[in-house]
RNA sequence: CGGGAUGUAGCGCAGCUUGGUAGCGCACUUCGUUCGGGACGAAGGGGCCGCAGGUUCGAAUCCUGUCAUCCCGACCA
């Protein structure tokens, strides 16, 4: 390809709107445009970087027998409310788009799978015998997200891999669950991309092992946590730990005692001379149940630990055995409009009273009380009086009324120690998940009735898999990762093009000969070239090349009488002089063994 | 959804306080000189100043509303 006929618009000034590097780096170097907010076009080069990925995905995939399908992105209400979905991804923060057609008929653009490709297995795949079949796709997946930013890495619309594995049985379900995680580091690896794989919520979907693949950079959205040995790593999310110890309450004398204006745990501690792990904190939040109803939540945690949400979101979706939509702290504004007196805030103990629930209006009207282990492990601990300024000093479970259900809520954080090795401490890293595979279970098959007749000759539903990659954010997850100053500096197996011929002065007719017989010997040999005969001074043309970051350039300059070249290496920005016919020699070499 | 910021040419910005009909750099077009790290000179083209109301003889500028974009938060009482 010639950069003249490249539609190659770069720009000098880092567009406003971009946050990070890696997306500075794309609308700089003229990889994509955004059309509205979290909605972007890929242009030329872009697609190209993107055809290359979806090709080495393709290849992992089909190597471990997955075969590859294309499904629709226009999905019946239907086929949702039969999972149960259609609710919970539609109102209030969910995420699908959604719309009607002529008829009234709603519809729903997809934001994931499982309920098209399950109805489907359910039709088609009737025997044990036809188990297990992986299906894949890659298309455009839609998700109206709270909050789109930083470009591609969390947009509206972005192109995924989707895969979905049907089994006979669980243990089947592991086998390909493996294979997957095998096939999912090849293809991080040959992109270019270092990543580690991390334990990961499974969330409200449910299921038993779930697994995130994090690409490492510091404008990661992700925390992930790991061991030095290697042996464990995770995201935040679903971490587990050990605490720190705690600190024994010297005096077992219980009193209650004044706390005026300490309504924090730092200055309660600060004034009464406490440290955090000695006190119980107290936190009302209300859980937003997809039946609608309202539940308020006491959640009792060691001061020193802090809540993991999505820990309490799942803990509390079994609890009740509904689907949990969201939780989130209770605010003086919403006690005041359920008509219920006010709460002692900053007081609070793990035993307050249903009682102050009796007048809600759209609230259960019982508290659900749960505890982090590390509060109910405390046998003398300080607690809020329930009464405002007032904290109870020295009490135990036994005074409050018991302990409340014991359930892991606790955040996690660098500088715990590990479960699996106590002398192993927690690091923390950002990262950004390009993948994500998931053992679902029969979550989706039993509520879709996707059956087959297993070996006895009953119906049975399938057990399931399910395997994502994020294919338009692994590109940008690629440049976050692979970029410097002067722009981007391509993976050669992702790169738009692997070499670019760069002429230092058109006019000069030896320079423009010799550059025209490399591009076209390039292209013989089956390497992507440019040639850039754009009619600019060669620092305009240097600077593009190193900003759109391909990972070798040529460059035919004053030595082309001589028939010598410079070699340079973008990656390293090593430059070498050497004849021409070397030059195209080692290429064919270099490129030949690593890519094709 | 809450908080903050910003909307002026393709990109980056000034002008707004103190109203008088729009400017700079880059990019683009033409000509000339240059030609190995974002050249120089000359001449050009391109704007419903986000949108809608209002105030005023007159609004990019003041007022009201609205829309859009970006950032922070979704929080330990």
């Amino acid at each position: 390809m010639r950069v003249s006929r490249l539609m190659l618009v770069t720009l000098r000034d880092v567009p406003a709107d971009a946050e990070i590097a890696s997306h500075q780096l794309l609308l700089r170097g003229g990889y994509i445009r955004r059309v509205t907010s979290g909605i972007y076009a890929y242009l030329p080069l872009m697609w190209r970087v993107l055809s290359k990925i979806k090709s080495i995905v393709q290849e992992e995939m089909n190597a471990i027998g997955a075969l590859e399908t294309l499904l629709p992105q226009l999905h019946p209400a239907e086929l949702w409310q039969r999972s149960g979905r259609w609710q919970g991804y539609t109102a209030g923060e969910g995420i699908m788009f959604n719309l009607e057609d002529r008829q009234g008929r709603e519809l729903g653009l997809g934001p994931t799978h499982e309920e098209v490709i399950t109805t489907l297995a359910g039709d088609l795949l009737r025997s044990y015998r036809q188990l297990p079949v992986t299906l894949y796709q890659i298309q455009s997946k839609f998700r109206d997200e709270i909050r789109p930013r930083f470009g591609l890495m969390r947009s509206r619309e972005f192109i995924m891999k989707d895969a979905y594995s049907f089994h006979a049985n669980e243990a089947d379900l592991t086998t390909t669950y493996k294979a997957m995680d095998k096939a999912y580091k090849r293809i991080f690896s040959r992109c270019g991309l270092e990543t580690v794989a991390v334990d990961a919520d499974s969330g409200a979907i449910g299921g038993a092992a779930s697994q995130e693949f994090m690409v490492t950079a510091d404008a990661g959205e992700d925390l992930i946590l790991t061991s030095a040995d290697g042996i464990y790593a995770a995201n935040q999310e679903k971490a587990v730990s050990h605490p720190a110890k705690a600190t024994p309450l010297p005096s077992k004398e219980s009193i209650v005692l004044d706390t005026p204006n300490q309504k924090t745990i730092e200055t309660l501690c600060s004034t009464q001379g406490l440290h955090p792990s000695q006190v119980i904190k107290v936190l009302v939040m209300l859980a937003r149940i997809e039946d609608g109803e309202l539940q308020p939540v006491l959640v009792s945690l060691r001061g020193d630990q802090e809540l993991n949400e999505v820990k309490l979101l799942n803990a509390l979706s079994k609890e009740l055995g509904k689907m949990v939509l969201d939780v989130a702290p209770i605010t003086a504004d919403q006690i005041v409009s359920q008509g219920i007196e006010a709460w002692p805030f900053g007081a609070l103990g793990p035993d307050l009273d249903d009682a102050l629930l009796s007048s809600a209006k759209s609230w259960i009207t019982r508290f659900l009380r749960l505890a982090d282990p590390s509060a109910t492990a405390l046998e003398n601990f300080v607690c809020g009086a329930n009464r405002s300024d007032q904290h109870r000093i020295g009490t135990n479970w036994s005074k409050l009324g018991g302990k409340p259900k014991s359930v892991d809520l606790r955040k996690a954080q660098a500088g715990d120690c590990c479960i699996h090795d106590s002398s192993q401490i927690l690091e923390e890293q950002r990262g950004i998940e390009v993948g994500h595979i998931f053992q679902l279970g029969r979550k989706y098959s039993q509520a879709l009735e996707a059956h087959f007749t297993n070996d006895k000759g009953t119906q049975e539903p399938f057990w399931m898999g399910c395997y994502g990659i994020g294919i338009s954010r692994l590109a940008q997850a690629a440049v976050e990762q692979h970029h410097d100053e002067a722009g981007i500096s391509w993976p050669l197996a992702i790169a738009p093009f692997e070499v670019i011929v760069v002429v230092a002065n058109l006019q000069d007719e030896p320079q423009q000969k010799l550059a025209e017989q490399l591009y076209s010997e390039l292209q013989a040999a089956g390497i992507d070239t440019l040639l850039d005969d754009r009619n600019e001074r060669a620092g305009v043309k240097f600077k593009d090349a190193d900003l759109i970051g391909i990972p070798w350039r040529i460059v035919v300059g004053r030595d082309a009488t001589k028939a010598e070249v410079e070699l340079v290496k973008r990656s390293s920005r090593e430059v070498r002089k050497l004849p021409a016919t070397q030059a195209l020699a080692e290429l064919i070499e270099e490129i030949g063994v690593n890519n094709h």
